[in-house]
DNA sequence: AGACGATAGTTGTCCAGACAACTGTTTGAA
DNA sequence: TTCAAACAGTTGTCTGGACAACTATCGTCT
């Protein structure tokens, strides 16, 4: 009984200060459900935030955002946007369209096949996310949530940019 | 003509499921702060995963551990151990050691000059986490550690291993 | 009208992360 | 004793992320 007290004592006496804890912990944690996004996604060819994209699209539809309004949204940086939509492009799952009125603006819409991609992955990423987080209660979860959202909220430029 | 005004209306977008709120929040929220993160880092030219692995070096001292123990051990899965190992080697930052008694075996120790350095980031990175996680409360700060630690457990193979 | 700065994306380049195939070393069973 | 399997790292190679410099277009000030 004393053995696993004293080795949690231990383990918590590695970490600098309580906030290194919380932020290595917010990392492993990451690190670990991602394993599980990363699999799914890999099935489909698509990085989790060509995913995104994707889903952002989706939202939007059927109206299309401009090229940096969607890198905004995004939920990780994306400098490399460009590129991001070149290979959606590519596969037919996105549509460019340069403003006549305009024509700095590169406006990009999901298109049939997107859709119907987003369709198939729907329910195997479904299962997933009772992988990653099936076991917590509904409760914890969206308590969860919250301190997530107290932590990063000093960060944040604009609370709802990017959701 | 109603081109990109109506764009601000869409951004209650919905989640598919809490389990995908969650995981987008983790997702976002590891980012931000990983923003002061890499700043910081960057200062002294390490990135976060070579940060920790002079961390684990510092803590496992005057033990010198096996490349593979230490890979482990880090917050995120490592493939590239070695050339992690060979630009901290080449900086003169860590040792390696090849065991004469079982030649499979390189035994990374941190070096002084290593231990100089941890030294010089100590203080910047406490106000580094200042930053980031600094306006909440350690009742919070606790809670939200223990929330992750649920969250992340079912996918951890041995609790202990990765600090 | 012309020039300048701001805006919207794009491209170049470099480095880290991921996965798999490979080398060298030890163990252990036929 | 020898040879195959297991082990501990290493290397090859490809993709994705990061930052900065660049092009094209537009607004505006004079």
């Amino acid at each position: 009984m004393p053995t696993m007290r004293a080795k949690l004592t231990r383990q918590a006496t590695r970490f600098d200060s309580l906030e290194q804890e919380v932020f290595l912990n917010l990392w492993r944690t990451y690190d670990r459900l991602r394993i599980q996004e990363d699999e799914l996604f890999g099935r489909f060819e698509l990085t989790p935030q060509q995913y995104n994209v994707l889903r952002l699209l989706k939202a939007a539809h059927p109206e299309a955002l401009p090229t940096l309004t969607l890198a905004e949204r995004l939920v990780s940086r994306a400098p490399d946007i460009t590129r991001i939509l070149d290979k959606l492009e590519e596969r037919g799952l996105i549509a460019r369209e340069r403003l006549a009125d305009n024509r700095r603006v590169v406006r990009i819409g999901i298109t049939k096949s997107g859709m119907a991609l987003l369709g198939e992955i729907a329910l195997p990423l479904q299962e997933c996310h009772a992988r990653q987080l099936g076991h917590m209660s509904a409760a914890d979860l969206k308590q969860l949530c919250a301190l997530l959202r107290v932590a990063r909220d000093p960060h944040e430029e604009e609370e709802s940019s990017w959701l």
